[in-house]
DNA sequence: TATGAATGAGAATTCATTCAT
DNA sequence: AATGAATGAATTCTCATTCAT
């Protein structure tokens, strides 16, 4: 095959305790190609054995090198599984609710965003369980979970606002409080869906979410 | 740091090595004593350092016995655990929204509902986060927490059923997904609130989570 | 054999971070009896592999006992270090030459204290040539060894003022840094002699050290 | 902490592997460049780290060049860091006392030279204190340490013997004896001093240990 | 010459559980 | 019932050295 020690970037170095250095991006490709190999091992090996009985030797095994290359590119079982969380970010993504527009139908547009919600969190099934099982465990996942939680519910609840200033929704109803309950009723109904494996199908979830949410806010049926 | 003598969990066999069985409850008084001081010991140790991070002899250290005693009552953590989560099972318990009589105002019947769960679970919390942390790691776990919601949420399916017979809610809504949905909602608040010390007041949270529900119910509010 | 599980002494738990308690002195005479094991253990394996190059597992198998035991009564290398020097103490004691006498013979004192100095090196010659192995990758033993040649220092500095205030010693030098140099070299000739194997005799090290002290503080020599 | 991986050391054979020989001194100038830059890296980092505590990887890293590289020019830890004390020999020699002249003042010539001791001590404290460490370690640099030593007590014990022959000198005295104890003071006090950072100044330094060593041979002080 | 990724043997340490007293 | 010492399997992490490019 081609050169495989070839630079692809400019080394940098970041200074650490004792004049080292943190684990560094790889240089070559080969490097590149080593590095993912393990972030994908990682992946299938927490997914199977769950974060806290995985051994680090499970994953260089699974990736097919050695323990000590684990070293040159993680420090340790933290940062190889927010590697991994990193690489799945893409995918995990779904589209909210934010821009309502007069014009738009507000029913339409929760349902979409649920529809969304609950499918990307269906195809990461596996990982969202195993980020609420490490997020338990350790706190700087707790802080990972609580960042992307927020970011949903600020999302949310400036959707909700919104509706709020159309006239649309319950004006009672401060909007970050409703968006935590609803958002926080979204994502624990797809993780007992998902991940526990209890409860109904797509469809229900999405019917029963977008009711209520629309119940809840009092937006007008356009038509049923 | 990582568990390096876990057993890889598995049901325990009811039959003990030596032909025993499971441990039996304590015949004498001191025996009592011991047995509840363990179990007093475990909850301030698993409170204090987490599940996975706690050590039996940190328990027996802090029951003030020896580490042999803990084998005379328990036969590992989980089940000690389980004890712990017995001994506290009075406390959390909290009334639902089941009988609702034509007579009730089923808004404040709901609010009673609400804040009661949030007053115990808050009475609880360091317990309760607990759970979810041990549910996420062990089955068994996962299983007791599961048996917990359900019969909650079985309660509120009850209450819900009964307000749309009696013509006051959504007679679209199912009323067993209704109330997961909703009884998620309001696990989770109270989870994010008390466990994780993030977001408002009891007084908000059971302003939000009624108004939800009432609203999600469409349950006509006749004042206020 | 008699009873092993005998209580020798009452526990003194003492608090260590995350609730823990530091290794305690061991309760039973069983106990007691394994520690020694270790130590003793300890002293062959470091006395015969060096401190940097012997293995905790070689001090174990040395004692006959698991790698386990080790830490019921250590946490690591350096503390077994300090026992097995504590368990040398005794031995390594030392007359001075502190209190002279206006009838006493000077040259006599200082000679029998160099005579003792030399002896108790020689008899703990591997010992203290550990010591000086580790203070010299370790600053805790450095201190150690800071500490006890300072004991040294200081009563040969007393001893040597002592002689000036007796009008048999050279004024002019400060008693102290007269000792420093005169303790230094005799403990240098003691470390070249017993631990590198080089230079003489006793008698060559304790006529020349001692002629040369007493020429240096100018004390009178009597006869010979 | 603890060497894990460490070779056990034995003498290396002067043949290598595939048939080479010893690293050869550079033939380019960019490699004699590269060279002196992994010998300069290499006294910062031993400086900084101590022997043992420090790592290849550190060195190559700061004389900014691959790991590598280092194997160009070196074998092994030991080899480069007689390289360093090699290139430091410069800084580090000074001038004896060895030939006395009727005429001379032999109090001006010792305290001279133990001044030029002292101050090549001073100047290369931080090395020597890593010579004293390494040889602590590695009997090959116990052996330098011993031929350099043995060339400063060869010297002054020629000293001392003409200072005898003149008729200046305690003639009981072996001159290799007094040579070896005095030199082991001198350089004793000049350890403690700069390595450890204990006792004090130059002058007092000076002062002492020429007071001592002249008294000990009983040279008649000409004046004062 | 220079590069930097890959290697893997080896040591320290943990703690649930057993068992003799 | 209580005690507490003994056990040892299991896992993480290190870093000198090699070697393909």
């Amino acid at each position: 095959m081609g050169k495989t020690n070839q630079r692809t970037r400019s080394a940098q170095p970041v200074v650490q305790p004792k004049g080292g250095v943190t684990r560094q991006p790889p240089v070559t490709t080969r490097g590149a190609r080593t590095r993912k190999a393990l972030v994908d091992a990682a992946r299938v090996v927490f997914e199977r054995d769950g974060y806290p009985d995985s051994r680090l030797t499970d994953i260089t095994a699974e990736a097919n090198c050695s323990t000590g290359s684990f070293y040159t590119y993680f420090d340790n079982k933290e940062e190889i599984f927010a590697a991994v969380l990193e690489a799945a970010k893409e995918d995990m993504m779904h589209p909210g609710m934010e821009h309502v527009d007069a014009t738009d139908d507000p029913y339409a547009l929760i349902e979409a965003s649920n529809r969304s919600y609950f499918e990307a969190y269906g195809r990461n099934a596996k990982l969202m369980g195993l980020l609420e099982q490490v997020a338990s465990i350790d706190p700087q996942f707790r802080e990972v979970r609580r960042r992307r939680s927020a970011e949903f519910i600020e999302r949310n609840a400036r959707g909700i606002a919104n509706l709020q200033q159309l006239g649309i929704a319950d004006a009672d109803l401060d909007p970050r409080m409703a968006s935590r309950a609803l958002s926080a009723m979204v994502s624990r109904l797809a993780f007992y869906t998902y991940v526990l494996d209890e409860w109904g199908s797509l469809d229900d979830l999405v019917f029963t979410s977008t009711r209520i949410w629309c119940n809840a806010l009092q937006i007008p049926r356009h038509k049923n």
